[in-house]
RNA sequence: GGCGCGGUACCCAAGUGGUAAGGGAGAGGUCUGCAAAACCUUUAUACGUGGGUUCGAUUCCCACCCGCGCCUCCA
């Protein structure tokens, strides 16, 4: 295992990651409020969490991963309202379509995918301790967390909790609360709403207890690593750890994990800007999942990523020099044996990559020494240095990285189909394709270059590219 | 105002107290019937600006300018 060191919000310091449970991380991760469909910023930061783990898993770690979703909160009562039904079905229709985007991405799913209303008994809980411990008031039917009572308040944040007053900025809404600091554990039941009939009454849920319960739930009272995108530092995250630290009495999370934000063309996505893209707007407009996911992984996650078309096309092209390398590679051509400096090179790749992931998930980093094993590899094929061992060590670093990475797999257009995407006209199957290359060969004999290049053509409008190589062979490979 | 991220070549981007990884794009070349792929060469006297520390700073310190985010629901 390669020591591995992350950056903690909570000390802004990059520090040693040191599990509580040796060999073993327990993750929380904040999932999406199914309300609408993710849109392409929560899958920057959710494509960060699946190289996380991967990494993480790749270091020989289990981790057990805990993502939230949340499927009762303001924006999904009003929704289902509208659309005439209830909140659970309303939800489960955005939660299914939020495992098609994660499939797409190649985002793996957590160990434990959890929905916050089968939860309502563990957050009742730990809401009773709170009330037991004195943390608590209640107002017209809701209960609230007196932050006052929690000492630690603001560390995460480093928020100045004098510059937060009731009025100016703050939500002085419908709920009476005794301080603008404090949030609500539990909401009083409005006309129309839903809600649960509960040990501490009716009502539902405030969204920052459920992280709480359902963390704490399957990960333990003190997690390894917690993330989420940066705007959810304060006060989403804050308040949790008030909560689960006011409840336990322990540190409730040791790595705090941010993701930086997604910019689009250099401005905040936002519907009023109309830059506010779904996974599916991209692909509808063309774009490849592999594309999207090489995007968002190759900007280091705290750096804040911008999002344009020339970065789409670069990440393009970049995954299609991977994939051409790997293609190329496997082509099993090579003469029996072992290069010794072709080794050397392909372990440094790999250590250069591993230390750059084991250094806070620089993926950056971690892609320079794929391309390196791509750029030195490539040239020892063409000057015919690469022997037949070579090539087996090469791909199996290629598909390590590619645990990773997880862009290498040539399946976008089954990806697309099954989101119902995919292009109306069915392309050439690989026999249709085969039999032309076969005229196009035989075109090529008689030095009928017309006939060779029409055929060419007719594939490329089919979109298939045709690559000859030096042997005479013809590789084929969808646009 | 507070907190945070950042300003490196045409674009994306790594990085270090001793003189700039990687990718994309462009240019030239090799190979090829032509392509494609690949390889080779090439594209930052220089890392926002001005000071300071130092033998030496892009890297440390100070000030300033600019971009973005959070501080209210938000990945």
């Amino acid at each position: 295992m390669t020591p591995i060191s992350l950056y903690n919000t909570l000390t802004n310091r990059v520090e040693p990651l040191d599990p509580v449970h040796p060999g073993e991380i327990r993750m929380y991760t904040c999932g999406p409020t199914v309300y609408a469909f993710a849109h392409i910023g929560n899958f920057r930061t959710f494509v960060f969490q699946d190289v996380l783990r991967r990494f993480l898993h790749s270091q020989g770690y289990r981790v057990l991963q805990v993502m939230n979703v949340t499927d009762v909160d303001d924006r999904i009562i009003q929704a289902a309202g509208a659309a005439g039904v209830g909140i659970r079905e309303y939800a489960e229709k955005y939660l299914q379509a939020f495992l098609g985007d994660l499939a797409a991405l190649h985002i793996q799913t957590p160990e434990e995918l959890v929905r916050a209303t089968d939860h309502i008994e563990d957050m009742v809980a730990l809401i009773e301790k709170l009330q037991q411990k004195g943390l608590t008031y209640t107002s017209d039917g809701s209960i609230y967390f007196r932050i006052a009572g929690f000492a630690g308040y603001g560390k995460l944040s480093k928020i100045d909790l004098a510059g937060i007053q009731p009025g100016a900025r703050v939500d002085v809404d419908q709920y009476e609360k005794q301080d603008a600091r404090d949030f609500a554990l539990w909401k009083a039941p409005k006309p129309g709403e839903p809600f649960w009939e509960t040990r501490i009454g009716p009502g539902r849920p405030g969204w920052h207890v459920e992280c709480s319960a359902m963390a704490m739930k399957y990960l333990g009272e003190t997690l390894d690593i917690h993330t989420g995108g940066v705007d959810l530092a304060f006060p989403h995250h804050e308040n949790e750890i008030a909560q689960s630290e006011a409840a336990t009495g322990k540190p409730f999370v040791r790595h705090w994990l941010h993701a930086e934000h997604l910019i689009i063309d250099g401005q905040k996505m936002s519907k009023s800007l109309g830059n506010f893209y779904t996974l599916r707007d991209l692909f509808a407009k063309g774009q490849k999942p592999s594309t999207v996911r090489f995007l968002l992984l190759s900007v280091p996650y705290r750096r804040q990523l911008n999002f344009t078309e020339d970065g789409l096309t670069q990440a393009k092209n970049s995954v299609e020099r991977l994939r051409n390398f790997l293609a190329r590679l496997k082509a099993p051509k090579f003469a029996a044996g072992t290069n010794p400096e072709v080794q050397k090179r392909i372990e440094k790749a790999e250590r250069d990559f591993d230390a750059g992931l084991a250094d806070d998930i620089n993926t950056a980093v971690a892609l320079a020494a794929t391309f390196d094993l791509v750029r030195d590899i490539n040239t020892a094929m063409d000057r015919e240095a690469l022997l037949q061992q070579d090539a087996l060590r090469a791909v199996a670093a290629m598909e390590k990285f590619d645990g990773i990475l997880a862009v290498l797999a040539d399946d976008d257009d089954a990806t697309l189909r099954e989101l119902g995407i995919g292009s109306a006209q069915p392309r050439l199957d690989a026999a249709q394709v085969e039999t032309l290359i076969e005229e196009r060969n035989a075109a090529k004999r008689r030095r009928d270059f017309p006939r060779a290049d029409a055929i060419r053509q007719q594939l490329a409008d089919s979109g298939i590219l045709l690559e000859d190589a030096k042997d005479g062979s013809v590789r084929w490979k969808y646009k």
